[in-house]
DNA sequence: TGCAAATTTATGTACATACATTTAATGTTG
DNA sequence: CAACATTAAATGTATGTACATAAATTTGCA
Protein backbone atom coordinates (compact mmCIF):
# COMPACT_ATOMS: atom_id res chain seq x y z
CA UNK A 1 0.00 0.00 0.00
CA UNK A 2 1.92 3.36 -0.68
CA UNK A 3 2.27 5.92 1.68
CA UNK A 4 -0.54 8.40 0.93
CA UNK A 5 -3.33 5.45 1.29
CA UNK A 6 -1.58 4.27 5.14
CA UNK A 7 -1.88 7.60 6.80
CA UNK A 8 -4.45 8.84 4.68
CA UNK A 9 -2.57 11.96 3.53
CA UNK A 10 -3.47 12.27 -0.11
CA UNK A 11 -0.88 15.33 -0.64
CA UNK A 12 2.36 16.15 0.70
CA UNK A 13 4.49 19.29 0.14
CA UNK A 14 6.88 17.53 -2.36
CA UNK A 15 8.97 14.06 -2.96
CA UNK A 16 11.22 14.96 -0.11
CA UNK A 17 8.76 15.33 2.52
CA UNK A 18 6.60 12.39 1.05
CA UNK A 19 10.15 10.47 1.22
CA UNK A 20 11.26 11.18 4.38
CA UNK A 21 7.75 10.30 6.41
CA UNK A 22 7.94 7.23 4.24
CA UNK A 23 11.31 6.34 5.82
CA UNK A 24 10.21 6.95 9.17
CA UNK A 25 6.51 4.79 8.45
CA UNK A 26 8.72 1.85 7.09
CA UNK A 27 11.25 1.74 9.69
CA UNK A 28 8.25 1.54 12.30
CA UNK A 29 6.70 -0.68 10.64
CA UNK A 30 9.95 -3.11 10.03
CA UNK A 31 10.65 -2.23 13.96
CA UNK A 32 7.27 -3.85 14.78
CA UNK A 33 7.42 -7.06 12.98
CA UNK A 34 10.86 -7.17 14.40
CA UNK A 35 9.59 -6.72 18.17
CA UNK A 36 6.85 -8.76 17.56
CA UNK A 37 9.22 -12.09 17.36
CA UNK A 38 11.73 -11.37 19.63
CA UNK A 39 8.95 -10.80 22.06
CA UNK A 40 8.41 -15.05 22.17
CA UNK A 41 11.83 -14.95 23.64
CA UNK A 42 11.17 -12.92 26.05
CA UNK A 43 13.58 -9.87 24.55
CA UNK A 44 12.91 -6.49 23.16
CA UNK A 45 14.54 -5.56 19.96
CA UNK A 46 17.55 -3.13 22.13
CA UNK A 47 17.97 -6.30 24.24
CA UNK A 48 18.20 -8.55 21.57
CA UNK A 49 20.97 -5.63 19.83
CA UNK A 50 23.04 -5.79 22.48
CA UNK A 51 23.02 -10.03 23.24
CA UNK A 52 23.88 -10.29 19.05
CA UNK A 53 26.98 -7.85 19.85
CA UNK A 54 28.24 -9.62 23.13
CA UNK A 55 27.95 -12.74 20.84
CA UNK A 56 29.95 -11.20 18.42
CA UNK A 57 32.74 -10.29 20.97
CA UNK A 58 32.49 -13.69 22.90
CA UNK A 59 34.82 -15.27 24.65
CA UNK A 60 35.71 -11.60 25.23
CA UNK A 61 34.42 -9.20 27.50
CA UNK A 62 32.51 -5.96 25.90
CA UNK A 63 32.34 -2.63 27.88
CA UNK A 64 29.55 0.16 28.05
CA UNK A 65 30.98 2.07 25.67
CA UNK A 66 31.94 -0.89 23.14
CA UNK A 67 28.24 -1.47 23.22
CA UNK A 68 27.46 2.18 22.54
CA UNK A 69 29.67 2.60 19.84
CA UNK A 70 28.16 -1.05 17.85
CA UNK A 71 24.40 0.05 18.46
CA UNK A 72 22.00 1.37 15.72
CA UNK A 73 20.74 4.01 17.88
CA UNK A 74 23.81 5.60 19.81
CA UNK A 75 21.75 7.64 22.05
CA UNK A 76 19.90 5.23 23.70
CA UNK A 77 21.40 4.12 27.48
CA UNK A 78 23.27 0.41 27.06
CA UNK A 79 23.57 0.62 30.84
CA UNK A 80 19.92 0.19 32.03
CA UNK A 81 19.22 -2.38 28.92
CA UNK A 82 22.64 -4.57 30.35
CA UNK A 83 20.71 -4.40 33.82
CA UNK A 84 17.50 -6.17 32.34
CA UNK A 85 19.34 -8.77 30.66
CA UNK A 86 21.24 -9.12 33.42
CA UNK A 87 18.44 -9.62 36.19
CA UNK A 88 17.30 -12.39 33.00
CA UNK A 89 21.07 -13.90 33.99
CA UNK A 90 21.64 -13.42 30.05
CA UNK A 91 24.82 -11.41 30.83
CA UNK A 92 27.40 -11.06 33.55
CA UNK A 93 28.97 -7.91 34.61
CA UNK A 94 32.41 -7.83 36.37
CA UNK A 95 34.64 -4.85 37.14
CA UNK A 96 37.10 -4.65 34.65
CA UNK A 97 40.33 -5.82 36.01
CA UNK A 98 42.49 -3.18 33.27
CA UNK A 99 40.31 -0.22 34.32
CA UNK A 100 38.35 -0.06 37.33
CA UNK A 101 36.06 2.48 35.78
CA UNK A 102 35.24 0.02 32.88
CA UNK A 103 33.03 -2.62 33.29
CA UNK A 104 33.27 -6.30 31.50
CA UNK A 105 29.89 -7.38 30.51
CA UNK A 106 29.95 -10.96 28.88
CA UNK A 107 27.45 -13.04 27.67
CA UNK A 108 26.19 -16.23 29.28
CA UNK A 109 25.55 -19.77 28.32
CA UNK A 110 21.88 -19.31 28.90
CA UNK A 111 22.52 -16.37 26.51
CA UNK A 112 24.32 -17.72 23.81
CA UNK A 113 21.16 -20.47 23.95
CA UNK A 114 18.19 -18.00 23.69
CA UNK A 115 20.08 -16.46 20.58
CA UNK A 116 20.76 -20.11 19.06
CA UNK A 117 16.98 -20.61 19.56
CA UNK A 118 16.48 -17.23 17.93
CA UNK A 119 18.65 -18.63 15.29
CA UNK A 120 16.81 -21.73 14.85
CA UNK A 121 13.46 -20.19 14.31
CA UNK A 122 13.99 -18.74 11.59
CA UNK A 123 12.07 -15.13 12.54
CA UNK A 124 15.15 -13.33 11.44
CA UNK A 125 15.09 -15.20 7.74
CA UNK A 126 15.54 -12.33 5.03
CA UNK A 127 13.82 -15.20 2.45
CA UNK A 128 9.98 -14.70 2.17
CA UNK A 129 9.95 -11.76 4.76
CA UNK A 130 10.44 -9.33 1.91
CA UNK A 131 9.14 -8.14 -1.05
CA UNK A 132 12.25 -6.49 -2.43
CA UNK A 133 14.82 -8.77 -4.79
CA UNK A 134 18.27 -8.72 -3.89
CA UNK A 135 19.02 -5.99 -6.66
CA UNK A 136 16.28 -3.69 -5.54
CA UNK A 137 18.09 -4.19 -1.72
CA UNK A 138 20.96 -2.95 -3.27
CA UNK A 139 19.62 0.16 -5.10
CA UNK A 140 17.65 0.99 -1.30
CA UNK A 141 21.34 0.91 0.78
CA UNK A 142 22.90 2.91 -2.10
CA UNK A 143 19.54 5.43 -1.60
CA UNK A 144 20.04 5.36 2.21
CA UNK A 145 23.69 5.40 2.44
CA UNK A 146 23.60 9.12 0.38
CA UNK A 147 20.57 10.53 1.96
CA UNK A 148 22.78 10.82 5.33
CA UNK A 149 26.05 12.22 3.46
CA UNK A 150 25.22 15.68 4.53
CA UNK A 151 27.02 17.92 6.24
CA UNK B 1 29.11 7.21 5.11
CA UNK B 2 28.34 3.72 4.36
CA UNK B 3 26.21 1.83 7.20
CA UNK B 4 29.29 -1.26 7.13
CA UNK B 5 31.63 2.04 8.71
CA UNK B 6 28.60 3.79 10.34
CA UNK B 7 28.15 0.58 12.59
CA UNK B 8 31.29 -0.40 12.24
CA UNK B 9 30.21 -3.96 11.18
CA UNK B 10 32.16 -4.99 8.03
CA UNK B 11 29.62 -8.32 7.16
CA UNK B 12 26.42 -8.26 6.97
CA UNK B 13 24.76 -11.96 6.31
CA UNK B 14 23.12 -10.46 3.12
CA UNK B 15 21.94 -7.56 1.25
CA UNK B 16 18.67 -8.17 2.98
CA UNK B 17 19.46 -7.92 6.32
CA UNK B 18 21.63 -4.79 5.80
CA UNK B 19 19.48 -3.24 4.43
CA UNK B 20 16.68 -3.83 6.94
CA UNK B 21 19.17 -2.65 9.23
CA UNK B 22 20.60 0.35 7.34
CA UNK B 23 17.16 1.30 7.21
CA UNK B 24 16.71 1.43 10.79
CA UNK B 25 19.66 3.72 11.49
CA UNK B 26 18.44 6.08 8.54
CA UNK B 27 15.44 6.42 10.28
CA UNK B 28 16.87 7.02 13.18
CA UNK B 29 19.44 9.38 11.84
CA UNK B 30 16.78 11.59 10.15
CA UNK B 31 14.74 11.33 13.60
CA UNK B 32 17.34 12.78 15.50
CA UNK B 33 17.61 15.61 13.50
CA UNK B 34 14.10 16.73 13.40
CA UNK B 35 14.02 16.24 17.22
CA UNK B 36 16.98 18.67 17.49
CA UNK B 37 14.77 21.07 15.35
CA UNK B 38 11.82 20.71 17.29
CA UNK B 39 13.74 21.02 20.48
CA UNK B 40 14.66 25.33 20.07
CA UNK B 41 10.38 25.68 19.87
CA UNK B 42 9.84 23.24 22.95
CA UNK B 43 8.16 20.86 21.39
CA UNK B 44 9.21 16.59 20.63
CA UNK B 45 8.61 14.79 17.83
CA UNK B 46 5.33 13.39 18.66
CA UNK B 47 4.09 16.48 20.33
CA UNK B 48 4.65 18.32 16.62
CA UNK B 49 3.17 15.81 14.99
CA UNK B 50 0.13 16.06 16.27
CA UNK B 51 -0.40 19.58 16.40
CA UNK B 52 -0.02 18.96 12.70
CA UNK B 53 -2.48 16.60 12.33
CA UNK B 54 -4.88 19.37 14.30
CA UNK B 55 -3.85 22.09 12.26
CA UNK B 56 -5.08 20.08 9.28
CA UNK B 57 -8.27 19.61 10.81
CA UNK B 58 -8.84 23.08 12.36
CA UNK B 59 -11.41 24.31 12.80
CA UNK B 60 -12.99 21.07 13.10
CA UNK B 61 -11.95 18.97 16.16
CA UNK B 62 -10.16 15.57 16.28
CA UNK B 63 -11.35 12.57 18.57
CA UNK B 64 -8.09 10.44 19.60
CA UNK B 65 -9.13 7.49 17.27
CA UNK B 66 -8.59 9.96 14.59
CA UNK B 67 -5.00 10.97 15.46
CA UNK B 68 -4.00 7.15 16.36
CA UNK B 69 -5.24 7.18 13.17
CA UNK B 70 -2.94 9.33 11.31
CA UNK B 71 -0.15 9.02 13.65
CA UNK B 72 2.88 7.35 12.25
CA UNK B 73 3.60 5.23 14.62
CA UNK B 74 -0.41 3.92 15.49
CA UNK B 75 0.88 1.89 18.87
CA UNK B 76 2.23 5.27 20.17
CA UNK B 77 0.23 6.68 23.16
CA UNK B 78 -1.81 9.67 21.90
CA UNK B 79 -3.76 10.41 25.05
CA UNK B 80 -0.20 11.08 26.79
CA UNK B 81 0.99 13.20 24.32
CA UNK B 82 -2.42 15.35 24.15
CA UNK B 83 -1.71 16.00 28.07
CA UNK B 84 1.40 17.93 27.16
CA UNK B 85 0.06 19.99 24.65
CA UNK B 86 -2.85 20.36 26.28
CA UNK B 87 -0.82 21.94 29.80
CA UNK B 88 1.03 23.92 27.49
CA UNK B 89 -2.12 25.55 25.77
CA UNK B 90 -1.16 24.57 22.64
CA UNK B 91 -4.59 22.26 22.29
CA UNK B 92 -7.95 22.39 24.16
CA UNK B 93 -9.88 19.34 25.09
CA UNK B 94 -13.65 19.27 25.33
CA UNK B 95 -15.95 16.24 25.94
CA UNK B 96 -17.54 15.79 22.22
CA UNK B 97 -21.53 16.64 22.66
CA UNK B 98 -22.37 14.55 19.65
CA UNK B 99 -20.64 11.10 21.32
CA UNK B 100 -19.99 11.44 25.12
CA UNK B 101 -17.43 9.30 25.38
CA UNK B 102 -15.44 10.50 22.51
CA UNK B 103 -12.95 13.74 23.07
CA UNK B 104 -12.85 16.88 20.91
CA UNK B 105 -9.57 18.21 20.52
CA UNK B 106 -8.61 21.40 18.91
CA UNK B 107 -5.65 23.38 17.82
CA UNK B 108 -5.41 26.83 19.70
CA UNK B 109 -4.54 29.74 18.85
CA UNK B 110 -0.99 29.69 20.36
CA UNK B 111 -0.46 26.38 19.09
CA UNK B 112 -1.46 27.48 15.41
CA UNK B 113 1.63 30.21 15.38
CA UNK B 114 3.75 28.03 16.84
CA UNK B 115 3.33 26.06 13.91
CA UNK B 116 3.43 29.07 12.05
CA UNK B 117 7.16 29.97 13.48
CA UNK B 118 8.33 26.35 12.91
CA UNK B 119 7.36 26.95 9.32
CA UNK B 120 8.74 30.51 9.12
CA UNK B 121 12.44 29.11 10.50
CA UNK B 122 12.52 26.86 7.90
CA UNK B 123 14.15 23.96 9.87
CA UNK B 124 11.54 21.34 7.63
CA UNK B 125 12.11 22.71 4.36
CA UNK B 126 13.11 20.17 2.01
CA UNK B 127 15.78 21.50 -0.16
CA UNK B 128 19.30 21.44 1.57
CA UNK B 129 18.57 18.99 4.18
CA UNK B 130 18.78 16.29 1.75
CA UNK B 131 21.72 14.93 -0.29
CA UNK B 132 18.93 13.23 -2.43
CA UNK B 133 17.57 14.82 -5.77
CA UNK B 134 14.14 14.24 -6.48
CA UNK B 135 14.42 11.57 -8.73
CA UNK B 136 15.92 8.94 -6.27
CA UNK B 137 13.57 10.83 -4.00
CA UNK B 138 10.64 8.77 -5.99
CA UNK B 139 12.51 6.11 -6.02
CA UNK B 140 13.37 5.88 -2.54
CA UNK B 141 9.33 5.71 -1.96
CA UNK B 142 9.06 3.12 -4.92
CA UNK B 143 11.08 0.95 -3.13
CA UNK B 144 9.81 1.34 0.89
CA UNK B 145 6.32 1.34 -0.71
CA UNK B 146 7.02 -2.39 -1.97
CA UNK B 147 8.89 -3.16 0.98
CA UNK B 148 5.91 -3.38 3.25
CA UNK B 149 3.79 -4.96 0.53
CA UNK B 150 3.67 -7.98 2.20
CA UNK B 151 1.32 -10.38 3.78
C1' DT C 1 53.89 14.16 44.36
C1' DG C 2 49.59 16.43 44.06
C1' DC C 3 45.78 18.10 41.82
C1' DA C 4 42.99 19.30 37.88
C1' DA C 5 41.16 17.23 33.63
C1' DA C 6 39.46 13.41 31.25
C1' DT C 7 37.28 8.95 31.08
C1' DT C 8 33.77 5.38 32.21
C1' DT C 9 29.67 4.07 34.02
C1' DA C 10 25.63 4.87 36.71
C1' DT C 11 21.67 7.59 38.04
C1' DG C 12 17.85 11.17 37.89
C1' DT C 13 14.05 13.16 35.36
C1' DA C 14 10.94 13.96 31.59
C1' DC C 15 8.89 12.05 27.77
C1' DA C 16 7.53 8.18 24.63
C1' DT C 17 6.33 3.30 23.53
C1' DA C 18 3.91 -1.19 24.26
C1' DC C 19 0.36 -3.48 26.00
C1' DA C 20 -3.11 -4.73 29.50
C1' DT C 21 -6.83 -3.07 32.22
C1' DT C 22 -10.38 0.25 33.74
C1' DT C 23 -14.14 3.57 33.31
C1' DA C 24 -17.89 5.60 31.14
C1' DA C 25 -21.08 5.97 27.40
C1' DT C 26 -23.48 3.93 23.72
C1' DG C 27 -25.51 -0.02 20.93
C1' DT C 28 -27.89 -4.26 20.62
C1' DT C 29 -30.86 -7.81 21.52
C1' DG C 30 -34.01 -10.80 23.86
C1' DC D 1 -36.55 -2.00 29.12
C1' DA D 2 -32.69 -4.80 31.16
C1' DA D 3 -28.55 -7.24 30.34
C1' DC D 4 -24.72 -7.64 27.78
C1' DA D 5 -21.45 -6.38 24.29
C1' DT D 6 -18.99 -2.70 22.04
C1' DT D 7 -16.67 1.63 21.70
C1' DA D 8 -13.67 5.67 23.23
C1' DA D 9 -10.50 7.35 26.11
C1' DA D 10 -7.73 7.19 30.20
C1' DT D 11 -4.70 4.86 33.33
C1' DG D 12 -1.15 1.44 35.16
C1' DT D 13 3.26 -0.74 34.61
C1' DA D 14 7.43 -2.04 32.36
C1' DT D 15 10.71 -0.66 29.13
C1' DG D 16 13.23 2.52 26.22
C1' DT D 17 14.96 7.31 24.72
C1' DA D 18 17.13 11.90 25.58
C1' DC D 19 19.87 14.53 28.08
C1' DA D 20 21.99 16.32 32.31
C1' DT D 21 24.55 15.22 36.27
C1' DA D 22 27.07 12.43 39.68
C1' DA D 23 30.62 9.11 41.32
C1' DA D 24 34.73 6.61 40.82
C1' DT D 25 38.98 5.95 38.58
C1' DT D 26 42.74 7.07 35.74
C1' DT D 27 45.75 10.28 33.31
C1' DG D 28 48.66 14.06 32.66
C1' DC D 29 51.29 17.67 33.90
C1' DA D 30 52.99 21.59 36.90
Amino acid sequence: MRIEDEIKQPIFRDEYQKAFINLIYTSNWLQQRQAAAFKGFGLTSPQFNILRILRGQHPLPATVALLIDRMLDKTSNASRIVDRLEEKKLVTRTVCPANRRAVDIRITKAGLELLEQVDESGVLASDGNCALNEDEMRQLNFLLDKMRDIE
